[in-house]
DNA sequence: AACTACCGCAACCGCTATGTT
DNA sequence: GAACATAGCGGTTGCGGTAGT
């Protein structure tokens, strides 16, 4: 007997998520929490499958998600982390927090690998290109499955619970500095004052960002949200977010706002 | 202004890992 | 331990936006 399907293929939409389907998954999750992704769709009222409203939750309406590019910062932390895991998203979205395995293999691809080639390194073995290459050092950069000091790097287990990537011993990273010259003022970036700004409450509260869905209050404390992040759902659930077109709509709480032109100093 | 090519990202697909009965 | 269900991961694709001609 074959596996079953992960969901009815009948009557399961595809493609781009509307403002209103995320509004309903978003409602539910706030409701019912992150459980059963199977039943989430019939549940929620979408029709979805179970493992596509996963996807859109993990990488695009997660509370704690960062958006905007990754800052030079955080490339070089994916380039480290990618020469110790391979393409081991995942265990590399763990390190950098806000940051999806998608995302980053997305940056990866379009934009770190093209740096690196044009750097004159491999970007699979991340050594010199154009270094003679002996067979052993061939065959690992051709199956990029498994790198020679991966297992170590499985058993180191780094640290989790920190949200500072900086803490860990295993990965040479500098934190940011006053006078990094990257544009971190349209990328995300803990460190970065305009993200402070979004999370302060004083932002939050300016903007009226009051969370108006079903059910808000105490029930939410399961999902482990802080106030703050709960008002964040607020641009979900606003009809003022809610448009036809998916893409205008696609960054988010933070697609309205232009951080370049925030008056920081005024603001806050 | 119209067309084309390229780029970047969101989402899908298929597979593996893990949990449950 | 086997069979099945579900979650999660990584590779790939499709589409919209934009730069170039």
């Amino acid at each position: 007997m074959g596996r079953q399907p992960c969901c009815d293929k009948l009557g399961v939409k595809k493609g781009p998520w509307t403002a209103e389907e995320d509004k309903k998954l978003v409602n539910f999750i706030l409701t019912h929490g992150q459980c059963c992704w199977r039943s989430v769709p019939k549940l929620a009222g979408l029709r979805r499958c179970g493992k596509s409203c996963r996807l859109r939750w993990t990488n695009y309406l997660r509370p704690d998600l960062k958006r905007g590019l990754l800052n030079e910062d955080e490339e070089q932390l994916v380039i480290d982390l990618h020469a110790r895991l391979g393409n081991r998203w995942s265990k590399i979205a763990a390190r950098l927090p806000g940051r999806t395995d998608n995302e980053i293999k997305n940056h990866w691809n379009t934009h770190i690998k093209k740096k690196l080639i044009k750097m004159g390194i491999d970007p699979i073995t991340h050594e010199p290109l154009h270094k003679p290459d002996t067979p052993q050092e061939a065959v690992v950069g051709a199956t990029n499955d498994h790198h020679p000091n991966l297992d170590a790097v499985d058993q180191l287990e780094l640290p989790k619970d920190s949200g500072d990537v900086s803490s860990s011993a295993a990965v040479e990273f500098s934190p940011p500095t006053e006078n990094s010259s990257t544009d971190e003022s349209v990328s995300g970036n803990e460190e970065d004052p305009s993200l402070n700004l979004i999370w302060s409450e004083a932002f939050l509260n300016d903007l009226t960002w009051n969370f108006s869905g079903p059910g808000s209050g105490g029930e939410y404390g399961e999902l482990g949200f802080s106030s703050s992040e709960e008002n964040t759902f607020s641009w979900v659930l606003d009809d003022r977010n809610v448009v036809d077109d998916h893409r205008s709509f696609r960054v988010g709480g933070f697609g309205e706002i232009d951080f370049n032109s925030l008056d920081m100093g005024g603001k806050v």
